[in-house]
DNA sequence: GGTGCGATCGCCT
DNA sequence: GGCGATCGCACCG
């Protein structure tokens, strides 16, 4: 058949059979300025060639939360250390008429500020009294996307001493693939604080977004549209299809069989109408 | 593999 | 005072 096998996912090869990291994707935590970006386009003449800028937010919210997929979330602790991972998993909090968005209805209050500021802007805040979530704001008047689960690219000893340090002792060690797989846990794991709030993803020093050179752009036929998580509550906008997620990929948090067969028909459908 | 439930506290009404 | 854009664990199959 026509189905297109994936290719992007270090996952597989980076985990043994017993789930433990190989050393090579050590590389990124000294290397980042050497051998990734020196075998970029010659054309690029910024000190950072990689990583994303202010206009790349300036998108409407659902555009945005697609355009994060693929996208590399790197987070610089104090030490240097660079933690890197691939964005799989996104969802769009529009405001306004969305009553799932904690700016339902233009609501803005010292928590939300953040979702009002301008694209790029950083929205942390508590949940359920333990946990965070990152967003980060978009076009469109207190729309933000929330980031909901990455592939670990590199430093995944440091991550998953970060996500042991909330975790019983003696706890079974976590696999790759279970370290970002949720929002609070891509938090945990990437030493996203409280304090993050309000900062601008575009030029903040401690955290950033980097396009991947290998994978400049997702296939549309990749991405999964499905409803959102943990929203049940809010009637028809519980059902909307405003959470995106690469199709396959063993890091995504919730999957959804139904809307992965849905988004693959559209897609061989579009492939034979091409074709024909 | 899937399901059910308790933890825990800031935020908003 | 009630609830939540979640998670980990116990338990079941």
């Amino acid at each position: 058949m026509t189905t297109r096998k994936r290719k992007n996912s270090s996952l597989p090869q980076s985990e043994s059979a017993d789930g433990e990291p190989l050393k090579r994707l050590i590389r990124c935590q000294s290397d980042t300025n050497s051998a990734d970006h020196h075998h970029l386009s010659p054309y690029f003449s910024t000190k950072d060639p990689v990583r994303l800028s202010d206009s790349f937010f300036h998108q409407p919210c659902i555009d945005l939360a697609k355009a994060f997929l693929g996208k590399v979330l790197v987070r610089k602790l104090t030490d240097g250390t660079e933690l890197r991972g691939r964005v799989v998993e996104t969802e769009a909090y529009l405001g306004g008429e969305d009553k799932a968005s904690h700016s339902a209805g233009g609501k803005r209050t010292e928590r939300n500020t953040a979702m009002f500021m301008k694209p790029g802007t950083i929205y942390v805040y508590p949940i359920y009294g333990i946990y965070l979530c990152m967003n980060v704001s978009s076009q469109g008047e207190g729309a933000a996307v929330l980031l909901r689960s990455l592939e670990p690219l590199s430093s995944q000893d440091v991550m998953r001493d970060l996500r042991a340090a909330k975790r019983k002792v003696g706890a079974k060690s976590l696999k790759d693939r279970e370290l970002c797989n949720g929002p609070s846990k891509l938090c945990q794991a990437l030493d996203i604080q409280r304090c993050f709030d309000r900062r601008d993803l575009a030029t903040d020093t401690e955290v950033w977004l980097e396009r991947d050179p290998e994978q400049e752009t997702v296939p549309a036929g990749e991405v999964v549209s499905t409803h959102r998580i943990g929203v049940e509550s809010h009637g028809e906008w519980a059902t909307k299809p405003l959470r995106f997620y690469l199709r396959g990929h063993p890091c995504v948090s919730v999957l959804n069989r139904d809307a992965e067969r849905q988004t693959h028909l559209h897609s061989s459908t579009e492939m034979e109408n091409t074709v024909s």
